[in-house]
DNA sequence: AGCAATTATTTGTGATCACAAATTCCCGTC
DNA sequence: GACGGGAATTTGTGATCACAAATAATTGCT
């Protein structure tokens, strides 16, 4: 209806998957704030779409909402991750094995495929790479269970946790907590259909990945990113969701 | 700020918190649309503040945004609804199990007096007052695990849930499939603070519960209230939540 | 220089408007 | 009577504006 060509999306829908995705990436820092007509300059247009994407990325709880109405990227605490890897370890391992009857040998291929892809970024040392790559991994499986209702409820947590990231990212821990071995189990556990090791590998995976997290020093102040939360913004290329 | 009273919240989150408590009250019809203006003149107030409370429901998945932008009731299809009780068992049972460390006795007792209060409701064959304590039961339970990652996925969860519980809604049904007995299961394992057999617990009177909407004819049109969707809305009478 | 009070700027909120797309309604035709 | 096409209405979108609260900057005082 605003919308100037018919196959265009909505501008406050490609804003929010603009946000979405440097949230994801990493880009956003814990603790600083965003404001509505910051990014509205960046993105050149009107406060309005920008409004309703942060809003949005508010009720995922990707962002938080302070009692004043601004919006800022939240910060972690030590009780707050620990629910979140319970919810993780919930929900993707119930996405896993409900993806197990789908499972073809051809997804079989692309998540090693993909798993190879991880391992070059590792030893590339490229972090935004990584954790494209680390991602897909993940969703290319929870995709085939496929699903309107854990999807979203994953993409959630995994919004939540992200900014967080960032902490793991000094070449140093990703060499050390490379998660591609725990992937291959993941893998051999799909070769085989067996859901209960798949359930197993996947739990390990997480809880593998974010002892990382939880070792390093996230409750410092950010040192590597001195930027400002819209750098890294980008405009969303694909339509897809 | 542009809140009139300094205590008072935004009209935008008055108006989601109207709007959610309709769905979750069982006010809102499967399929029927929604729109901005309606409920704007519903409740007096300009277009703004109610799309944003609209948008934040769709990022919550309680309602759906069509490809033209037109917000509505989801339908329900059966593998949606499997993937719900799925979603619901997954978070509920760890919810449920994060929360015994916390339980106390006046937790029990609280209980205990809601689930009194049910079977009260189901007797009365008050419809609203059943999904109310119901609710009220279970978060209960759920709230003293605490915390701020759950607790927002449980409510998602149960958002998409809501507007097919009235199917299950006839007297017939209430008084059949009392949830009452199970969530005496539930009383029990807490007394006894055992996490495994509450889980088990909380599983069966999930599967239990969801059992009357399965064999409910939730796919033919609506016969019971012919009225709009913006009937129930009632203004937020509470500031919490 | 350090701190508190005041001013200036920024920021979120909600209303209003213009526009285009989608929906609905109505009428004519077969 | 059912179906199709076009006008009238409704609806979502995005921009702009006014306002008040919150934050930042500045001034004045000790």
């Amino acid at each position: 209806m605003g919308s100037s060509r018919p196959g265009t999306q909505s501008l406050q829908s490609r804003t929010y998957r603009a946000l979405r995705r440097s949230i994801l990436d990493g880009d956003f820092v814990p603790g600083r704030a965003v404001t509505i007509r910051g990014i509205a300059e960046d993105l050149g247009i009107s406060p309005t779409p920008v409004r309703e994407a942060l809003r949005r990325l508010v009720a995922e709880r990707a962002l938080t909402l302070s009692a004043t109405g601004r919006v800022s990227v939240p910060v972690m605490t030590r009780e707050k991750l620990a629910e979140l890897v319970n919810a993780r370890i919930c929900l993707e391992r119930q996405a896993a094995i409900d993806a197990v009857p789908g499972i073809t040998d051809r997804v079989v291929t692309r998540l090693s495929r993909l798993n190879r892809s991880i391992d070059r970024a590792i030893e590339a040392g490229d972090h935004r790479r990584y954790l494209v790559t680390h991602r897909d991994f993940h969703f290319t499986l929870y995709r085939v269970g496929g699903g309107e209702v854990f999807l979203p409820l994953i993409e959630s947590v995994w919004l939540q946790i992200s900014p967080f990231l960032r902490y793991t990212l000094s070449g140093e821990h990703l060499s050390r907590y490379s998660t591609s071995d725990r992937h291959v189990e993941i893998i051999e556990a799909l070769e085989r259909r067996d859901a209960t090791a798949l359930g197993f590998a996947v739990e390990a995976d997480i809880r593998h990945g974010i002892g990382a997290l939880i070792e390093s020093d996230w409750n410092r102040p950010d040192d590597t990113a001195a930027g400002a939360n819209t750098a890294g913004i980008r405009a969303a290329d694909r339509e897809s969701g």
